[in-house]
RNA sequence: GCGGACGUGGCGGAACCGGUAGACGCAAGGGACUUAAAAUCCCUCGGGCCUUGUCCCGUGCGGGUUCGACUCCCGCCGUCCGCACCA
């Protein structure tokens, strides 16, 4: 099953609709129609039959029961959240969706917002999620380690400090934190929270100074952070921290702008000894360094740290130094043996933490699925009924002010409560365009099923066996949808986890561009390349600034149109010319000079069947019983080709598979006779086989081309109905073979000898040869090696 | 800063488990055909040497392991990608 189908819902549609005054509905399936059209021209076998876009009434219906569903398994929660809104899109993004501290969209400088949002809970299938990554042999190692390194697992443990002010007087809070480096605790020498932790909120509240501070890192955020992040500041609380171990020590507390208040308790030991960041802090304020950890033959009176923070622990034989109980313990037992004593104190527990967040999934956007709910003031907020839903998004909203427009719409989401039926308003957010793209697959396997997915026809088709897109999916679609099909099989969806068995990641096309004098970029077919190698304007005759091949992109104008290649090489030239060159999972740069060099090969095999087809016995002439010299080595040639080109496919290796084509084609060509004489019958049926296997192997990068091949050779079949050939064993097996000979490591002559000749005999033989003889002189053979049908070394 | 990948001719790239480095294509040069051009076909095409050979050097750089290293190990240099103070 190879279908098709549209990710439709989205900003695009939406600021067009702004700019150029068109319903974005009306925009999405103008667009659908021409890619649909230019996809069709390609000659790609889809089965359309299945096709669908997720912004169809029916698509996103069954994408709200879902989300009942899962409200209803408790995988939906509203909450509030700090979130990254885009000032640009006025919308919330998800965190995987802020790139260097802007909107992966839109580019605009990310700010900080507290809304209330709807968020999925994947966080409570990281552990899972994690674990599975192991089965994923089929993925690429390094979209795993993206993953694995994206969910963040760590080992950890939470405690409380007891808090006591200025005067020593124990504070009634404790201070929870949370550490993977509870060895490193009698080397704590400060204690830091997040400006955005709760007690840093409610004593910013009658401190202006600290509310000041707290302004200053807001600021900071995400912006130009690059330059920001190495400076380390702090703001000193009155209250200290008792040491857990040393009686009478007190840690003072600061409120410090490195601590976040999204990753465990929002609240740290600082230990300046074993932590970069603590120790520029400690620096940076005069705090002590005392290091607990050090190489287990160093001196712990006269071992110090510097500037460098010893972080050397994994592998490397340490011990702790100047902690009490623990001195002399590797970090590992050091760990255990804190968090026995915690656990049994009761003052902490080890536990787990992820770097993994909840998925928030609110939009203020039109273009995008609804959110099946309803905020009555009496009943709180409470699910629209099954039997209600699509809830429709309304054709006549406007688009003439920022915002969300389902909230401006007069009457849309004025409703009556489905509990009490009181007047209530609908829930105006829509879902991340990610959400649609999330289980998609899945409705493939039924896509005009009445419910969410057929279950059976679920459990047949997927997993998906070979998913195809580019790496920039790596954490985010590719994580979510592994989310899904978890949720939905929770939620009685069928039976699948995974839902992409094999995954492969390949590269773009790319072009270079091209810049006048005074800037302008200037698209390919406005230039032209001179006979030294130089590029020209061809309007002006003025020299051009010619730059590397980089992602096509409107704005640099290094684009080439699909409409004008095809007219000019056709389809098949276009396709055999971007397999050939580069493996499919680099950057492919398109040139005019490889389209051409493609378009040659397309003429070459046209005109070279033709010869073929005018020579050879007709289609379906029984095979000879031998064949000559010359009908031999062809024959081997192709069936050699045939047999790497079917192992090439199977890999993703298309360039190589092309090159094979290539040896293929040039062996055929050599066997054609030139003169118009006579031509044996065992040569003539060798060349109709050849040319009928190099049409069928070429077929699947030049599908129009090979049919025509395959009637010019007399066939009325369809040459895609065709069984794929089977390479003749016997003739991949070469009776003699030649083998490098060297002496000393270098090359000196070469053998030809019998496939299975004796290890004895081939090196009798290869002592025999002159170059041998005269390579050694004088000097005594100490050792022949020979590895059977690869090489023989010999060692004087 | 942390993690990862990669570095091969003028270019894109081949080279299986450590066994003839540069397959195949592009570009370039030369030749044939042609009145001429296009197309096509043939030849050359990593570097060096007034030594043209049965030669020497050569897969980012420096070491190492091995009979043998583009491939494995150690250390550098460079390029690209991911993460971004995750305690």
């Amino acid at each position: 099953m190879h279908p098709m189908g549209w990710d439709a819902f989205g900003l695009p549609a939406e600021n067009a609709a702004m700019e150029q005054k068109v319903h974005p509905r009306e925009w999405t399936y103008e667009n659908i129609a021409a890619m649909k059209a230019q996809l069709k021209l390609l000659g790609l076998s889809l089965d359309w039959t299945r096709e669908f876009a997720t912004c169809d009434p029916d698509y996103y219906h069954q994408q709200q029961k879902l989300f009942l569903d899962f409200l209803q398994a408790g995988l939906v929660e509203r909450k509030t959240a700090m979130v990254n809104w885009d000032p640009v899109d006025h919308t919330v993004l998800a965190n995987e969706q802020v790139i260097d501290g802007r909107g992966w969209r839109s580019g605009a400088l990310v700010e900080k917002r507290e809304l209330s949002q709807w968020f999925l809970k994947i966080t409570a299938y990281a552990e899972e999620l994690l674990r599975a990554i192991d089965g994923l042999d089929k993925w690429p190692e390094k979209v795993r380690l993206m993953q694995r390194n994206w969910i963040g697992r760590s080992e950890g443990l939470r405690f409380s400090f007891e808090l006591e002010n200025e005067a020593g007087t124990a504070v009634d809070e404790p201070l929870m934190v949370y550490t993977t480096r509870h060895d490193t605790i009698f080397g704590a020498t400060f204690c830091a929270i997040s400006p955005d932790h709760p007690l840093a909120l409610r004593l910013a509240k009658d401190d202006p100074a600290l509310a000041e501070f707290r302004r200053e890192c807001a600021a900071l955020g995400t912006s130009e952070e690059a330059i920001e992040r190495a400076e380390k500041k702090g703001y000193k609380l009155a209250f200290y921290a008792r040491h857990p171990f040393r009686a009478g020590v007190r840690l003072p507390v600061y409120v410090a702008n490195f601590v976040l208040m999204s990753y465990g308790e929002g609240a740290i030991f600082g230990c300046p000894g074993h932590d970069q960041r603590d120790l520029d802090f400690a620096r940076a304020y005069g705090l002590d360094v005392i290091p607990v950890v050090a190489p287990r033959d160093a001196d712990p009176a006269g071992f110090e740290v510097g500037t460098d923070a010893f972080l050397d622990t994994e592998g490397a034989d340490v011990a702790m130094i100047n902690s009490d109980f623990l001195d002399g313990l590797s970090v590992e037992e050091a760990k255990s043996e804190i968090a026995r004593r915690m656990e049994a104190a009761g003052t902490g527990e080890r536990t787990v933490n992820y770097r993994l967040r909840d998925w928030g999934i609110s939009r203020q956007r039109y273009w995008g699925c609804p959110i099946p709910m309803i905020h009555c003031e009496v009943c709180g907020t409470v699910p629209v009924p099954k039997s209600d839903l699509p809830v429709l998004l309304p054709d006549d909203a406007t688009f003439d002010r920022p915002g969300n427009p389902l909230d401006h719409h007069p009457t849309w989401k004025h409703v009556n409560c489905p509990e009490c039926g009181r007047p209530a308003t609908r829930e105006t957010d829509t879902m991340d365009t990610f959400v649609d793209s999330s289980w998609y697959f899945a409705r493939f396997c039924s896509p005009r099923a009445a419910d969410v997915v057929d279950r059976d026809a679920v459990e047949a088709w997927l997993p998906v066996d070979q998913y195809i897109g580019g790496v920039e999916h790596a954490v985010l679609h590719l994580l979510y949808s592994r989310f899904f099909s978890r949720a939905m099989k929770q939620v009685g969806y069928g039976d699948i986890e995974e839902p992409f068995a094999g995954l492969f990641t390949q590269g773009m096309i790319t072009h270079e561009t091209y810049r006048a004098g005074d800037g302008r970029w200037l698209f390919p077919d406005e230039v032209d390349r001179q006979a030294d190698g130089s590029v020209t304007e061809r309007a002006t005759g003025e020299a051009v600034d010619v730059g590397s091949a980089e992602k096509m992109s409107k704005s640099r104008k290094n684009v080439v149109s699909p409409e004008g290649i095809l007219e000019t090489y056709g389809v098949d030239a276009a396709r055999w010319f971007m397999l050939s060159d580069t493996p499919p999972e680099r950057d492919s740069e398109w040139t005019e000079a490889g389209v051409e060099g493609a378009w040659r090969l397309i003429q070459r095999l046209w005109r070279l069947v033709h010869q073929v087809a005018a020579l050879a016995p007709p289609a379906g002439t029984a095979k000879p019983d031998s064949f000559g010299t010359e009908a031999d080595t062809l024959r081997r040639a192709v069936h050699r080709a045939l047999n790497s080109v079917t192992q090439d496919i199977e890999r993703l290796r298309f360039n190589v598979a092309v090159a094979h084509i290539y040896e293929a084609v040039n062996s055929l060509s050599a066997a054609v006779p030139d003169g118009n004489g006579g031509i044996a019958a065992d040569l003539a049926w060798a060349l109709r086989e050849a040319g009928e296997i190099i049409v069928r192997i070429s077929a699947p990068m030049v599908p129009h081309l090979a049919e025509s091949c395959w009637r010019a050779l007399g066939h009325d079949t369809l040459l895609a109905r065709q069984d794929w050939p089977q390479a003749e064993p016997e003739l991949l097996i070469e009776s003699t073979i030649t083998i490098p000979v060297q002496v000393n490591g270098k090359r000196r002559d070469e053998v030809t000898i019998a496939r299975d000749a004796a290890p004895s005999d081939v090196e009798a033989a290869v002592l025999e040869l002159e170059a041998v003889r005269r390579a050694i002189g004088d000097k005594p053979v100490r050792k022949v090696i020979v590895v059977p049908q690869r090489i023989v070394n010999v060692v004087a």
